[in-house]
DNA sequence: ATAATACCTACCAAATAGGTAGGATTAAAA
DNA sequence: TTTTAATCCTACCTATTTGGTAGGTATTAT
């Protein structure tokens, strides 16, 4: 299950991708209009900035926007961003890797290869499912 | 991420599996082989008995045993007692379903689709794997 | 009887999730 | 130049979950 805070991200860039014209816009304005309490999104979008996902100006009339076109932002770079490695195992994920402890032979082990294989699959879709992706499918309602 | 309750419960399943003729096995052996606490297993031992996918004979000589074929038991049995939901949002499950606060159109959610994606796709590579699968894809090694 | 096993109840410490509080800084507009 | 509205920064907080431990009781083969 993916956590709060992913899915308020999530939600926050599908809204600053759906109003991709009108931009910056102030996190206020998300979190009122996407339930979301304020604090929190603000935090969320300081590690967004960080991730250089978006970026920000400040002061009055200032506020956020998509860094790059939403072809460009994909659900992968926020689930890993804010709940770290994707697979279900240690031993299958690329960035987060580490052995298990008593696995004596790795490549032989048939739970990892299940792993791999979701993990593989799961990445590819992620990738698939950028910010245009997402608003293209809500049009599409004949799915 | 897997829990670790989760993963030694797959460790010790595969174990019983592969020891499928000598059962049943009592819990300390499976604990000091696969380096398992034996206290934690124990009551993983127990939650899988609830379940039904192991069984158990008490007394001297007595532990667990598979209930059923190694064909029967599979991942996503395992994942789904352990760790709860396997997708990535409550609105794409099936068993724990639950809508989103601020979801207009559920059926024309972007996000959902693409949970309901992967989740359809983790559940068949899980169910999938079933004990035999994972003994069968250890001996294939040319994969 | 004894040994070895499952089974049961209670407790516990550390980490993580999901926030809140209070302000400092910046920049546009009046 | 003051006000307003925004980002940004630091610190704190509470509840839940995770990953166990402790100590025993009941059962069964030898």
């Amino acid at each position: 299950m993916l956590s709060k805070k992913t899915k308020y991200a999530i939600n926050a860039l599908v809204y600053l991708a759906r109003h991709a014209d009108e931009q910056p816009i102030p996190v206020s304005r998300i979190a009122e209009e996407r339930k979301i309490p304020l604090k929190f999104l603000e935090s969320i979008f300081s590690e967004l900035k960080n991730a250089r996902i978006v970026k920000s100006k400040k002061g009055k009339y200032g506020g956020y926007s998509l860094n790059g076109g939403t072809d460009d932002i994909d659900l992968a770079q926020v689930v890993r961003l804010f709940d770290g490695a994707i697979a279900l195992l240690p031993c299958a994920t690329h960035d987060y890797y580490e052995p298990c402890e008593e696995c004596l032979d790795e490549t032989a082990c048939g739970i990892r290869k299940v792993a791999l294989e979701i993990r593989n699959a799961t990445v590819a879709s992620l990738k698939e499912a950028t910010l245009a992706n997402i608003l293209a499918r809500e049009q599409n309602l004949t799915r």
